[in-house]
DNA sequence: TGATATGTTATCTT
DNA sequence: CAAGATAACATATC
């Protein structure tokens, strides 16, 4: 599923592929996923694509944005002549651009967004977001003040709430409480603070590698050349064994899957 | 075939 | 009341 690091993928290769080029339109296969004014979009130029927290934004000329959640199944593909898209399962929406090169939006459990917002709207969609763990004004005091704010609340229920700290799902909340040796059942304030500090770097190390092998693929993520080789690297999540060789136990919070090693993890 | 996976949001509970 | 926990959403896959 797209975090992070698999989000920060896909946007560096969308600014290689489609920075500055020029939207001739958008075929909308799909109204319950993509934004019917998709119809709207006639010759519009990109300024440029950026990520917050999980979401892709592409800045308009027209002082619109292009917004697209990946969800869990949402992924791109891009041809560089249109006619050598074959009909791909899934696919909901085309964006046909000047040079006639063509980047398809597929969506397998249409839990996906497609939105075009204007600048108020991003504005209502990204302010109640978290800051963004690798900006360099987020140091560890203020991460450790972030957290403290919450002490009886689970402290890997809170690192995947995107409203306390953007980008961090499932897999990097686990493998970032692994390295930095923390029970992922533990409360906020039974944590002692060398031990969160060590979860902020950790963190920082974990999204950057990540970035480094374009994501974790698994399930359905690729991004627009292939695949990501991150999943090589898990420590725990969907292993049996951390990298210490000890067996993991397969627990529940809050309704997801978590993976962590008892010996290394107190 | 029904359980499973999961990010976000809405709703329920404590 | 507010913080935290959980249900709902959609659907392909095993």
């Amino acid at each position: 599923m797209p975090e992070l690091p698999e989000v920060e993928t896909i946007v560096n290769q969308l600014n290689s592929e489609i920075n500055h080029k020029t939207i001739l339109s958008i075929e909308n296969l799909d109204h319950k996923v993509v934004d019917k004014k998709t119809s709207t979009i006639k010759n519009i130029n990109i300024n440029n694509v950026c990520r917050r927290a999980k979401y892709i934004i592409i800045a308009l000329n027209n002082s619109q944005y292009i917004v697209i959640h990946l969800r869990l199944t949402g992924h791109f593909h891009y041809f560089k002549n249109k006619d050598k898209f074959t009909n791909e399962k899934f696919c909901v929406a085309k964006i046909y651009f000047n040079d006639n090169s063509l980047l398809t939006f597929h969506s397998i459990r249409r839990f996906e967004r497609f939105d075009i917002l204007n600048q108020s709207e991003l504005n209502t969609l990204t302010a109640p977001l978290g800051p963004e763990p690798l900006d360099k004004s987020f140091t560890a005091d203020k991460f450790q003040q972030l957290f403290q704010k919450s002490p009886s609340a689970n402290i890997k229920t809170k690192l995947m709430n995107q409203n306390i700290i953007a980008g961090i799902g499932n897999i990097y909340a686990q493998e970032s409480l692994y390295y930095a040796g923390i029970n992922p059942q533990k409360k906020i304030q039974d944590i002692p603070s060398e031990k969160l500090t060590n979860l902020y770097h950790e963190i920082q190390r974990i999204l950057l590698q990540a970035i480094k092998h374009k994501g974790t693929s698994v399930d359905d993520y690729e991004h627009l050349n292939g695949e990501g080789d991150f999943q090589n690297y898990l420590a725990v999540y969907q292993k049996s064994h951390c990298p210490k060789k000890h067996p993991l136990k397969k627990i529940n919070i809050s309704g997801r899957g978590t993976f962590y090693c008892p010996i290394c993890q107190k």
